[in-house]
DNA sequence: CTTGACACAGAACAGGCGTTCGGTTATCAT
DNA sequence: ATGATAACCGAACGCCTGTTCTGTGTCAAG
């Protein structure tokens, strides 16, 4: 008795073989020959496995390179390698010092800190993205602490409600803050809602380094 | 003139070729042929390619499939896919709620976070990790916010200075602190030194559900 | 009952691709 | 000089693999 689709969508069939070529893929670091899927599918054709593929393919689950051996790779979220992002870590953030933007820095990051995309908030997912690591304990009052990544996006504007990095000219600070437009210049709030917010008049100038989309902290044993 | 290899280790070829595999494997999601190694490293001959292939794996810097296509790929830290690491989120973590372990919840994981195996702490890749969302501002004295993702791993025991999931028996209470073990019972820690120290007794049992290896935030905007 | 879409099977073809092997050139220690 | 070794080239061999073509059984619409 032959299995036969009545609705226009994805089967079953048609979710093995995804998950077959995810699982393979996992593991080999390559994806699985038609032949391979055929046999791990229960399907005896290399011509059927083709059939489904051209499915799967139309649907938009997944992309081929045709001729090319092994030539396919999953498309979204159930990609399991690939979308990864290399962001470079400029150098340190501390308050009493200017950070480096991409565009300023000298040098080539000495290191880099490797992200899932699956991970970034609202499609943040430019290639500009930089990272800094904080350094001393001057952006607690950030939720942020002594070795923690932030991750940034270069902007000049920020919107409100956003946390910038922010350079303030004239008190020679770096600081971590929420950022509010307001009629009378800024204001910039702590995380920790137990401190106050800084209020930046209009003639004050701020210089607006990056909006930070996010924050990562390795826990590592504390002494004493 | 040909080129002479006088140093047994990795050549200026080799890293050329390792770094066109990286970059052919973050383009197209899979590995390159042989063929298409040496167009791109002016190499005529595929048993060069192939030689050098060899070498790259004595080396241990990549592994091969032999006799499947474009069956190679990347070891350690320049391979750009790969070592991703699925965290299942199991819940959420909030001062007032004990906390759900792997052993411990009935229900699949309705989410996942991905993490790079690079970014993870002292090699904690053991694939028993888990992670918790924070619900509510019980944790800010663990410089910790509402949404932040914590990802711990199973423990019962703590070593001194490792910040650990506790549930406080008596108290009907979850808790993120720094643990230290003192003569008179255990000291509770927070990590923002404005707060003090929680100080149980010996005769007070608390219930460690995991050791603290991560926190990841993703910035959203703060309304008001 | 016929027709056509759908889900398959199987075989054959052709190009992709890894492997192997015989040679060649350059460098270096003996 | 000479042999050993490393770094190549080119071609041939043969499996791997995607593609294509013919054919079959099922099911629903006309």
């Amino acid at each position: 008795m032959m299995m036969v689709r009545k609705s226009k969508g994805i089967g079953e069939r048609h979710q093995k073989i995804l998950k077959f070529i995810e699982d393979y893929q996992r593991e080999h670091q390559h994806p699985p020959s038609i032949r391979e899927i055929g046999e791990h599918c229960d399907i005896s054709s290399t011509s059927v496995v083709n059939y489904y593929l051209d499915q799967l393919e139309k649907e938009g689950l997944i992309e081929r390179d045709r001729k090319i051996s092994r030539g396919m790779r999953l498309i979204g979220s159930n990609n399991p390698l690939g979308d990864m992002l290399r962001v470079p870590v400029l150098g340190v953030i501390q308050a009493g010092e200017p950070i480096l933007v991409p565009s300023e820095s000298p040098f080539t990051p000495e290191d880099s800190v490797e992200i899932a995309m699956s991970m970034m908030p609202s499609r943040e997912k430019g290639k500009d993205l930089f990272a800094l690591q904080v350094q001393g304990d001057s952006m607690i009052d950030a939720m942020v602490n002594d070795g923690d990544i932030v991750i940034l996006k270069p902007v000049q504007d920020a919107r409100n409600g956003e946390m910038v990095a922010v350079w303030l000219t004239e008190r020679n600070e770096t600081t971590l803050k929420y950022f509010f437009k307001e009629k009378d210049g800024y204001r910039l709030q702590p995380a920790n809602p137990t401190f106050k917010p800084i209020m930046i008049k209009k003639n004050e100038s701020i210089d607006i380094k990056g909006k930070v989309v996010m924050v990562i902290r390795k826990m590592e044993r504390m002494a004493a």
